[in-house]
DNA sequence: TAATAATTTGACCAACTGGTCAAACTAACG
DNA sequence: CGTTAGTTTGACCAGTTGGTCAAATTATTA
């Protein structure tokens, strides 16, 4: 039933989305502007209106790509696959997401802190729902002997806000590292984190 | 050479700035208004403006009192006493500070976010030192064959993430955890992580 | 090419923004 | 009690905000 969007469409919602993720990841959804996504996107406010209904729709259009873009990857853990190693994929995939799209990282977290007013359905809805999922295959295979057990829950926090602060913090890390890229150590002390915590 | 407040100074200092804690930690510095700052202390715009030269002033002050607190448990570290327990001591603070005092981490996760426009010079001075000596540190330990050896940077990042995503998160993980009180599981796995990357 | 549909814009608006200021009010003190 | 210093406020302002709209421009298609 959608129609199809032609190439000038395709061309400016992609430029407007864009704009407005460079923006809204900077000054949350109020202190952002639709003169500052104007500017950004090259396009004029009245354009901006034109195609999307409110600076809100252009701002719910961004989280609703990014919560289906973060949670599909938890679903493909494999519940038969390695334990540790699924384990350590997602994480590293995660990783690899915060060094990639890091505004798309912050997005997320100027709206969970502001108290994810417009996503908190989903919060209790999808994301729990897949949380819980993943928090059983970890405490089955805990049950199986297959990884050590621990808390599935902290275990998947840990991971979240060790991989998301790269990309949120990363003026202090840069600070404090230089501008030198450190995600390959990241990387290393992440998956010797995991690994001792998941191995007896 | 500080004059000493009066009675109704102290009051107002204090109600302005526990207001502003609470709005700048929502919305960001222009997510902000006076107006909001106003109805949440009870006082009018103008009579706020009184205490404090800009919307501005009241932010640095936070931010100020903000760094000095958290700045302090680093250098508290005791490079004589037990170094698995000094980190862990550090630690549990720090997740103790984001259960009582939240807002004041959501606040400066804002400003991290936004790119630490007002408090870079902080992040590339005093906090990088401080920094670069608890590396020192915990790189003296370990070649003192004290603790393992690890990257002394990412565990401390490590630190920061997983306690402060407790504060700045708190919605998330409620959704996902419930109303519950969270916190004891939390300090039980940290403390179970940092035990398991410190020790052989 | 002519007609139609899609796109773009300048001018505009009401609500809100941070901030000012003179005047009114209140507390403190000799 | 009267004076002074400290406090509070209503009215106001210029700039910014999200959003509207009719008209102009450009692309598409018959």
């Amino acid at each position: 039933m959608k129609k199809t969007e032609t190439r000038i469409q395709k061309k400016n919602h992609s430029a407007i989305k864009s704009a407005g993720l460079k923006v809204f990841a900077q000054f949350g959804f109020r202190g952002s502007t639709l003169d500052q996504i104007a500017a950004e996107s090259g396009l004029s406010k009245p354009n901006i209106l034109y195609y999307f209904a409110s600076k809100e729709a252009i701002y719910e259009a961004l989280l609703a790509q990014l919560l289906t873009d973060w949670l599909q990857p938890v679903r493909d853990i494999d519940p038969d696959g390695d334990p540790v190693e699924e384990i350590l994929k997602y994480a590293k995939h995660k990783l690899k997401m915060s060094r990639l799209y890091p505004r798309e990282s912050r997005l997320y977290a100027t709206e969970i802190i502001q108290g994810a007013p417009r996503i908190k359905s989903v919060l209790t809805g999808e994301l729990r729902e897949v949380v819980e999922n993943l928090a059983l295959l970890i405490n089955h295979w805990a049950d199986a002997g297959l990884i050590r057990a621990v808390d599935p829950y902290h275990l998947i926090f840990s991971i979240w806000a060790m991989t998301q602060h790269y990309a949120d913090f990363d003026v202090q890390v840069k600070a404090i590292l230089g501008e030198r890229d450190h995600f390959e150590d990241a990387e290393q002390y992440l998956e010797d984190m995991l690994r001792r915590m998941l191995t007896v």
